[in-house]
DNA sequence: TCCACTTTGAGAATGCGTGCACAAAGTCGA
DNA sequence: TCGACTTTGTGCACGCATTCTCAAAGTGGA
């Protein structure tokens, strides 16, 4: 019965299972029952066979002639995103960043619930941010388990990014959403996935000098 | 000559060099005068082949049994990722991420500086955050402009990605870097790339849910 | 100068992801 | 009931990325 065996899933295609779940949301929304390949495709911004491709891994929720019942398939990429139940989640570092995600609506949406902030300095000890009070790191432990929270978002900076993961993952977190500008390992049996604004920044900069080089008055380039 | 012609870079290897660059910077400022694919690629947190063949597109900066001249590849990674310009960036849509990514130190170090601030929120306009006042999205394209502005952050809600997307193009804007939740699309000749924390967090619950739950009976762990 | 050692650079094999193309399955109107 | 039409599900081919492997290139000590 669990959502467990089925075929695998391959990775691409799990990054993209969120785009349809947002996408057959909205459609939902707006009532309407089914929702051909072509139409999710269009949404979700991406191809109609690879729609087809990604959801035929999920098992055959369609039917040809007409499309994919909306709320069926919607109900089916819940249960295997997960989405059907309550995540709680810490976030770890409460400087700029971390209290923009503290303060942040799109998680609470669908089961991510922020339950618990740690910050390191003893002066953020205590004070509230939106609705929780942040909290020393040293009771990480401690928390994480009262709470029964699984997945953590590391906002601290670089230098102590792998020390916080390392205490996470002791503490019992099996997933890291890290936005520290360092690489940082976990063992086996946990996921980490990373967000880098400057290397987003750079990678956009590669490309726009490769283009023909941005600014006007600079016209030595070629 | 250049940064431009040489080989294609293909899009994988583009993502790492800011990876590379940042291993290099630390190891540069230890006075390390050289450095094995071996070593760089532990720093970067890939495989030593890798590495090897990233560094090939570029042009052969190695020399066999000795390794890489950690300045001088700095210094061409540098002039590839144009790193060594100054790009004026744009932050549209101060909420709370965009408020927290005008106050985020790490784009700064390295040639990103940001230069404007916009919302359309009418109570919002001529307010400071940090150094700069928010300005009103209807000067979007004077100041972008005036400011030479070539790369923008677009921090919006969702519903309001792709208009702004489009204003921004419009003003001559051709590198978006797009937090807003939406599926949003830009024309030939611009990029964009897409951080979205929701879709992160699901596909973390995906993988979490598979290896065995999560929180209640926490059986088979190591 | 020569030899043992290190390390790069690239050829080749493999695997993953994408997208085309089409048969199979099902709908709907007459 | 039948036939035209729609749309799925998947086999197949292609291209990109990763990784293994090893000859070539270069160093440094004797």
């Amino acid at each position: 019965m669990g959502a467990t065996p089925r075929r695998r899933i391959p990775e691409a295609t799990v990054a993209r299972l969120p785009l349809y779940y947002r996408a057959l949301v909205e459609t939902g929304e707006r009532q309407v029952p089914t929702i051909s390949s072509e139409r999710l495709a269009e949404l979700a911004g991406v191809n109609a066979a690879k729609v087809r491709k990604d959801l035929s891994y999920l098992g055959s929720y369609g039917t040809r002639g007409v499309g994919y019942d909306v709320e069926y398939l919607l109900h089916e990429i819940s249960r295997e995103l997960g989405l059907t139940r309550d995540w709680p989640v810490a976030i770890v570092g409460i400087g700029n960043l971390g209290r923009a995600l503290a303060n942040y609506r799109g998680f609470g949406a669908r089961g991510f619930r922020v339950v618990a902030l740690f910050d390191a300095d003893a002066e953020l000890v205590g004070r509230r941010v939106g609705e929780l009070a942040v909290e020393s790191i040293d009771d990480l432990d401690r928390v994480v388990a009262e709470r029964g929270i699984a997945i953590g978002i590391l906002a601290v900076p670089a230098a102590f990014a792998q020390d916080v993961a390392d205490r996470l993952v002791a503490a019992g977190v099996e997933s890291i959403l890290n936005f520290a500008p360092a690489v940082c390992t976990v063992p086996d049996g946990v996921s980490m996935r990373k967000v880098d604004l400057a290397i987003e920044l750079q990678i956009l900069s590669f490309y726009q000098l490769r283009r023909g080089a941005g600014t006007p008055q600079r016209a030595e380039l070629p």
